[in-house]
DNA sequence: CTTTGCCTTTGAGCGCACTCGAACCCGTAG
DNA sequence: CTACGGGTTCGAGTGCGCTCAAAGGCAAAG
């Protein structure tokens, strides 16, 4: 049904970097919520995974050392990212830009691999994060409206 | 009209600590879109700008000395904080906890040192932080739908 | 066979925004 | 008078989240 075993990894790496000339980088619904389009590869090599996600190769390295991703080898012992990595990553990156700090990610995600127990505690890391969004909201409304104020009046004279 | 001239600095540190027993530390109200209260005094010591505006003491001090803010002395050699300060604090925090770098923020305020002619950089300058603020917002919504569905999922047993 | 280019690991370095420490100065209370 | 709880300066330290450098391995292209 797919093609991903009939094709090299370098096959796939052209064939993303023509499919990614003139258009946004990511597009923004096909990983909204944690889903991933239908003809994704199954397995990905470092490039491509940062080149879907918008992170870089670094930092996916960077994010398996410390722990919060874990990631297969190739017979040649490169990374390569099925699915559950690449949805792992896109729920990683939705935390991060909401402001939740590395560590706490970890802590989650260590509750995660703990099994069904631990579902309260996550509850509640999630609930009080859910919160700190919540307040980030409201920071950006009023930061956003004095923008505007100041937009509004040309670069603003009034009360820097 | 206002009692700021008939108080010494200690009275009014004492009168703000007991103002702020059992309250939340800042009335968000207060200070939406720097309006700030008609019955602050005039001038204020360091430790009374740094309740009010919720930044630490050694913050306020940092932002003087990287030139975000000018700050009159007292007889004492005391920094002595009035309205337009206040302001100028307010307006700063605002437009940080929206994620204006600093060397952004410090950029803008030279313009408007710099007179009005500079109105044309300090609008282009708005214009490009109301773009990011409207892209953080895009993300926390996101981000927000995310954890909602994982709080719904009592802790998300799913795809972590 | 060699070049090219992406991959690997490890440890170190960096930029930002505070945050703290040391040493010293006011002014009020006891 | 002296102690104390503020304040002052300056330089240095901290924590976070990457980001990079060095030294080397694999594999397709010329």
């Amino acid at each position: 049904m797919n093609t991903t075993e009939l094709l090299t990894a370098s096959e796939r790496r052209q064939a993303i970097a023509a499919h990614h000339q003139g258009m946004a980088p990511i597009d923004p619904d096909l990983i909204c919520l944690l889903e991933l389009p239908d003809d994704l590869p199954e397995q990905l090599t470092i490039a491509e995974a940062a080149e879907i996600t918008g992170l870089t190769a670094h930092t996916l390295r960077y994010y398996e050392r410390i722990g919060l991703l874990r990631v297969g080898r190739d017979s040649a012992g490169y990374r390569s990212y099925d699915r559950q990595a690449m949805a792992r990553i896109v729920f990683i990156t939705r935390l991060r830009v909401s402001g939740m700090p590395i560590g706490t990610l970890s802590h989650y995600l260590d509750l995660v691999e703990q099994g069904e127990h631990t579902a309260p505690q996550r509850l509640a890391l999630m609930q009080e994060h859910r919160d700190q969004i919540q307040q980030q909201l409201r920071d950006l409304q009023l930061a956003l409206a004095v923008t505007d104020y100041k937009i509004a009046m040309y670069g603003g004279t009034a009360a820097p």
